[in-house]
DNA sequence: CCTTTAAGTCATCGAACGCTGACTTGAGGG
DNA sequence: CCCTCAAGTCAGCGTTCGATGACTTAAAGG
């Protein structure tokens, strides 16, 4: 018998959900499915988070912008790319959290909050780099490729992408990131992942 | 009262198919929603495709390599541009099948089906023209950069790319796919669509 | 030890799901 | 005209869905 937790028992249930609605989307997943994954009743959830949809929203309320703006500027596209190639994204069944969203784009609420995060972690951050005056068509077309790499990445699982690490496509994001900014940029972050 | 016509009924239901599935995505999608769309009784579908996942099969078994290849090689990219950016798929609820197949790609046999049909209609003939050891790697980061657009374009409706037509995003277009197959690439056909 | 209170359980609701088999109806050929 | 057979209809099966409210149990305070 586990500890009576209400704290502990909220995040097994928003890890398992978390997880579940990753890789299967919100449609495929039961609470039920939910439930079972963390070894919780059921009926928490709705205790809890009130219903489904909004266990979903919270589960999914990942704050992706993080340590993206530290370090030198001209590394910020080769640190975006790190984060959909190289960082570990388990919680989120291995696919990058933006990613694994798609899944549920059939949801006006989902596509909303894809756009936000979408436009505020990466749009916005490159759009301050580009030089000219379509600067924010060219950091939308930067985004997304970065998007494109990680759904053929992971979803897809296109061969040669599949297998590539960050040092693979060092020179060719360093081409094209130089090439549609304006500016010269560095396709590898200067000191490698620890 | 509609006249009685197998293949007329059978295409009803598959045009039905086509759009919710596309738009829904296969779990959001009941067969009593595509049977009440194309006002046909729910039962014929099990009579005419066995079950709702060969209705799914047959309905999402597009064919999009069709006049990709007609035309001058440098102009290839931009051929592929077009029918992300400009093409009409209203059948497909206003998104490109590859991009509305993503809704469903929590089911492998999807997974699958996208892997075959990006690896055939993209990667394949853009590693033709790549030059180079690693020209797969460089097809598939071009690949990647299309279906960005794609979904950047009409899932998550970024502003710029979301208003944008071929002409605005030919000078990019031509600029990077240039520089990633390392020969001389246009980034508009020559005869506008008609 | 005993009461209180919140954490966790249980039985079950009504609706929707994919799917089936028996039935009805309408058009074409003899 | 009427028989036939395929196209289309209907009632309903067993299951699962999200969600609810009444119940039980364990831990903490006095």
């Amino acid at each position: 018998m586990r500890k009576r937790d209400r704290e502990a028992t909220r995040a097994r249930l928003l890890e398992a959900a978390r997880l579940r609605f990753a890789r299967d989307g919100y449609d495929a997943t039961s609470v039920r499915d939910i439930a079972g994954d963390s070894d919780v009743d059921a009926t928490l959830i709705f205790r809890y988070f009130g219903s489904k949809k909004r266990l979903f929203e919270e589960a999914t309320a990942a704050d992706l912008a993080a340590d993206l703006l530290d370090g030198p500027n001209e590394e910020l596209v080769a640190r975006m790319v790190r984060t959909v190639v190289d960082q570990d994204w388990t919680e989120y069944g291995g696919e990058h959290p933006l990613v694994a969203l798609l899944r549920s784009s059939a949801h006006e609420d989902t596509r909303r909050h894809l756009r936000e995060e979408v436009c505020h972690t990466y749009v916005n951050a490159l759009r301050n780099l580009a030089e000219g005056d379509d600067a924010e068509l060219r950091a939308e077309l930067l985004s997304a490729w970065l998007v494109g790499i990680g759904i053929l990445r992971s979803v897809v699982a296109t061969p040669a992408l599949a297998r590539a690490r960050t040092a693979d496509l060092a020179p060719h994001v360093a081409a094209v990131a130089t090439g549609l900014l304006g500016r010269p940029m560095s396709g590898a972050v200067d000191r490698p992942e620890a």
